[in-house]
DNA sequence: ATTTGCCTATCTACTAATAGGTATGTATCT
DNA sequence: AGATACATACCTATTAGTAGATAGGCAAAT
């Protein structure tokens, strides 16, 4: 993994742990070797370091997406969680959670990206509930699309609130929904 | 209104529109014609200020629960989703969420009040569930704190993720949840 | 009735730390 | 020679927080 890549993932755990205002070049600077001035070199600002985390966030998904694009809508459901499991465990949160509460601190090239991320999120989630129900795997009323912000919310959503709770909500939530959705 | 209260209600705006660490003590300074370091005549620190804030909404839900102690459970929920209705009107977000996200940098006291507020939330939510589908108002599985877990974590991620998507999301996420829920 | 002194709430002026960012130099590799 | 990937040194703005002065109100003492 070279400096710019190692760069991404750092402003990415810090963006997830602490959230986009509170890390600063520096923490990125303490932690690999490499001076804060130098991150401007691959990033010229700290914008240009926040759209580079979501085309990594992008690409990790769209990877995810790929790669289970002939797996049923049951196995595409566990995907789906697995990566908010992995959230949890880390004791992060999701991405947009993260930068949708600092929203209106970011830049217009950040919140562009940022909306395309969780566009990309949302169709996904909404086509694999649209095929499952189809298919008779899920069950479910309306839209698949208002589906798929339902399930979203209650993941990006536990994620935060079971910092406060208990860290085994995020299995309770987990469960509910897969009680609800799958027949 | 006196000074204390006017910075706690401009602190509480700042907090859910741009987030604990994106906020100054300059910011309230500029709103209100009062000079930064006489904050700190009324809030030490930011963190005593962040705990007010907290304690200021412990309040306002205390006396939401308070005034609708003999209501019945649906107007009780109704209740619950003006607070967001509200929130999304304004283009904020709700206090946990935004403090959640900024968690792993909050001091202990601001951590320890956010988990009070959030308890109080969770078990107000809990136990109209509950005594909703006891009257045979509501329909749901499980046990009401899950149910509660799940309602709240819809609301609160609603408003984070309606930035991105489209406003209107809020209303989608509601009449879903209702949908669900009323028999 | 006036003075004295304390309390409250503010200001001015300051500090030390941290922030993001820039200009320039330099070593290495192609 | 030029591009790449750093470092050094610096800048300016902003941050939370402190110290000390001040001004008004109130209440007890003179």
């Amino acid at each position: 993994m070279n400096t710019k890549e190692q760069i991404i993932q750092l402003a990415d755990c810090f963006i997830r742990e602490k959230g986009f205002n509170a890390f600063s070049f520096y923490d990125i600077s303490n932690k690999i070797e490499i001076k804060t001035a130098s991150i401007h070199y691959h990033f010229p600002t700290k914008s240009d370091l926040g759209v580079a985390v979501i085309e990594y966030h992008i690409e990790k998904l769209n990877k995810v997406i790929n790669d289970n694009k002939l797996t049923s809508p049951m196995d595409k459901l566990d995907r789906f969680f697995s990566i908010y499991k992995k959230i949890k465990n880390e004791n992060k949160v999701c991405l947009v959670g993260s930068l949708a509460t600092d929203f209106n601190t970011l830049d217009e090239k950040v919140k562009k990206k940022l909306k395309e991320f969780s566009e990309i999120m949302l169709s996904w989630v909404s086509e694999f509930l649209e095929d499952g129900r189809k298919k008779d795997i899920f069950d479910f009323e309306g839209e698949s699309r208002t589906k798929a912000l339902m399930i979203i919310s209650n993941m990006l959503a536990i994620v935060q609130l079971s910092r406060l709770t208990t860290q085994n909500d995020f299995e309770v939530v987990k469960k509910s929904i897969q009680r609800e959705l799958i027949k």
